[in-house]
DNA sequence: CCGAGTATCCCCCAATTTGGGTGGTTTTTT
DNA sequence: AAAAAACCACCCAAATTGGGGGATACTCGG
């Protein structure tokens, strides 16, 4: 059985060089190889890749955009976002856009390879960096200025919920929630819900 | 220079494979071996690890708790989780308890250490099932109910907006905004947005 | 042992928000 | 041309929010 590859990469030469390459591998198949989004998405019904390997940097439309409508289409194919960026916000765009996996272009040969072998063993192939930028979004800030007490709470508010709803969920009187909104506020420097929630973002205290 | 390296695992052979293992390598130096969390803790200061090795399931304190603390005394320290629990709770948990690496126990000896210099180079060594799971956890449901700026909207909402200040936000009219939510209600089946953010949270919408 | 910090609860008040109903128009997409 | 999406308006009652007071009790470290 061959893996059918579809490669979209503006870049000629390294369009040329991936196909060559992947080609080598008897159980790998390159089945197109694109230079632009809007011709690859016209085919990839067609084309039925298990795998595509997918620039970000393309004329037109980009591959962050491209990926959405490509797992929109065939939602069980896999991505692998290859490109030169490592700033937070395309990695965290191309994710969310719905990429499996995301390399950087100083990659060599073999990290390549790797990383197809690693998505068909249902991985998430992902350069060091990008590794930690992922881990790293989960985690808090180790120095909060809030009590245990007072991050539940924000919590909470940040799901929604009203401060009545909050007070019932921890079995306490809905005025003790206000009391502990108004510390939280002045800890935070704030002065409403959506405020405190931004900065608790930010600072990553929930 | 020699990275300092410490063990916290309840399992004797295990700990002291690992120890050898490590010191094998002239660069890695294992400066102590712990079977349980506390007494970790006691010393964790004086051992200045650069990197820790840590179990989930342990006498009394947990891997996932002892993590936090030792984060909180130690932030520039790395933990890498080494268990056997693949569970997304339990991975998830460790990750926002300050975790730099999550390996799953089978996993060969090289993998130990191929994970040490992963996150020496500034990675974040993950098992394949584990990199999937923290990577699915960024996506979004590619078949939602919602239109555009719906789904733009229920994410302000989320954010704590208030629907003058979401108003604002879009330029549109507050009126338009609660129209909108009135679709939304109808389509999540939900009555207030505490509920509507549960739903858009369980079913990948925002 | 004292004081700071935390957590709990209560009252007052005014402005805002919310969710439900009704009714539309305009623009975009198919 | 029909359907879907986005837009706007008015009514209304209940709930929520944020600000101000003030009170009691527990715990932890110096």
């Amino acid at each position: 059985m061959k893996y059918r590859i579809v490669i979209i990469e503006d870049n000629q030469q390294i369009r040329e060089a991936f196909t060559v390459l992947l080609n080598l591998r008897t159980d790998f198949e390159v089945v197109q190889a694109y230079d632009n989004c809007e011709n690859a998405i016209k085919n990839i019904v067609q084309d039925a890749p298990h795998i595509v390997l997918m620039d970000v940097d393309l004329p037109n439309m980009n591959g962050i955009d491209g990926t959405k409508i490509i797992k929109k289409l065939l939602p069980l194919t896999n991505i692998i976002i290859i490109t030169v960026f490592e700033n937070s916000k395309t990695v965290f765009d191309a994710l969310c856009a719905g990429a499996t996996g995301y390399l950087t272009k100083n990659s060599d040969k073999d990290r390549l390879i790797d990383a197809i072998d690693e998505v068909i063993r249902g991985g998430s192939p992902m350069s060091s960096k990008i590794a930690r930028l992922v881990v790293q979004s989960f985690q808090k800030n180790t120095n909060s200025p809030l009590t245990i007490r007072e991050t539940e709470i924000l919590s909470q508010i940040s799901e929604g919920k009203s401060y009545t709803t909050i007070a019932d969920s921890l079995f306490i009187s809905k005025e003790t929630v206000k009391h502990h909104f108004k510390n939280i506020y002045i800890k935070l420097q704030v002065h409403n819900k959506a405020d405190a929630i931004k900065k608790a973002n930010q600072d990553r205290l929930i």
